[in-house]
RNA sequence: GCCCAGAUAGCUCAGUCGGUAGAGCAGUAGACUGAAAAUCUACGUGUCGCUGGUUCGAUUCCGGCUCUGGGCA
């Protein structure tokens, strides 16, 4: 009856051209880009997210990037609270919003019947649970953890500890198994008109774009950028800096490896990230697969999506 | 040219007192309910360099060859 709010999504693994295809797509179709990207939220941290910049952007308004600092804490609830308030507004004034990026979890808050109002993060019960596993094992808590929700307790591996921990969070808190919390992952949510394409492209080439796209964000300046956000105080062990790109360079900063091993682990890292980001996509079977390789110009390539969009 | 040491999984190597082999890394697949670039799970067949010999049986012992290190000339 109501017209639905209509929602474009695009994913894909790290290095598959994500920023540029969507940008295209956002002339073309009128629209405008909200990120997906859990790192490209934070300020300072440009080069090593491979954040888009202001000439890229070309005009196309960008949201939820930038928009918290390295030592803030920032939770998939608030991506799905601001993202979906964007993108009522962008439809409102009759633009198309297209969501763009790799972290699974946040798409997903956005097009799964999800809601996560409930227990936000208790520092206090956590650092009680993490003291209880250290001493006595993750096997102690995941006991804890079957006696009040065996359903979780065998959904989640003894050597999850951040999952076992946030259970019997959950428990604490409401005094009701996280398993019955309503939340169903596998159920789409209905609440757009939802069109999501993938990009994709043959393993080995993503895997050497990614090796040289890693050597151009250390000659772009990498280690600069990080070594001016600890001079500015965020410490190393701060979500952010857990990033991939940024621990490594911590690393070599503090001299426990060479700059060439950092690389290495920044390469790897973020061929293993891809390929988990493709685990997370591939179960949706919303998304339309395209394969970059397939086409010869960009022009092609956003052709091609966007005469899929209209079936 | 001679001497020595190697040659086994994509890489680094272990091992088989003779019964066709296994670790780490890399890689692959998967999970994911307020840290998610995080966190976690599962997965190991390869002419054991080539070629003869001994043997019921050789990747393993012996000979020759090839290649790679190192040393001596």
């Amino acid at each position: 009856m109501t017209n639905k709010d209509n929602l474009f999504i695009l994913v894909g693994p790290t290095a598959s051209g994500k920023t540029s295809v969507s940008i295209e797509l956002a002339k073309r179709l009128d629209g405008e880009i909200i990120s997906a990207d859990s790192m490209q939220i934070y300020k300072y941290m440009d080069i090593g997210t491979a954040k888009v910049t202001p000439e890229e952007m070309d005009g196309i308004p960008h949201y939820l990037i930038d928009i918290v600092y390295p030592n803030e804490e920032f939770t998939v609830a608030d991506y799905k609270a601001q993202a979906e308030k964007v993108i009522a507004d962008i439809n409102t004034r009759n633009k198309l919003p297209i969501v763009v990026g790799g972290t699974g979890l946040y798409v997903n808050s956005l097009v799964y019947d999800l809601n996560f109002t409930q227990v936000p993060p208790n520092e206090e019960i956590r650092k009680r649970l993490e003291d209880l596993a250290d001493e006595h094992g993750n096997e102690y808590i995941h006991k804890m953890l079957e006696k009040i929700d065996k359903e979780s307790y065998n959904r989640i591996n003894v050597m999850d500890r951040k999952r076992i921990i946030r259970a019997l969070e959950i428990y604490e808190v409401t005094g009701k198994p996280m398993s019955q919390q309503g939340n169903n992952f596998r159920k789409p949510s209905d609440k757009y008109n939802l069109l999501m394409f993938g990009l994709n492209m043959d393993r080995e080439k993503l895997y050497e774009r990614i090796n040289l796209r890693v050597d151009k964000m250390i000659e772009a300046g990498l280690i600069e950028e990080v070594s001016n956000l600890l001079r500015m105080g965020y410490h190393k062990d701060l979500v952010s800096m857990q990033g991939i790109g940024y621990k490594e360079i911590i690393w070599y900063l503090e001299g426990e490896i060479s700059l060439e091993e950092a690389i290495e682990h920044i390469k790897k890292g973020s061929r293993n990230y891809a390929k988990r980001q493709l685990t997370w996509f591939r179960r949706d079977n919303r998304i339309k697969w395209v394969n970059v390789d397939e086409f010869s110009s960009m022009d092609q390539l956003v052709m091609h999506i966007i005469d899929n969009s209209k079936k």
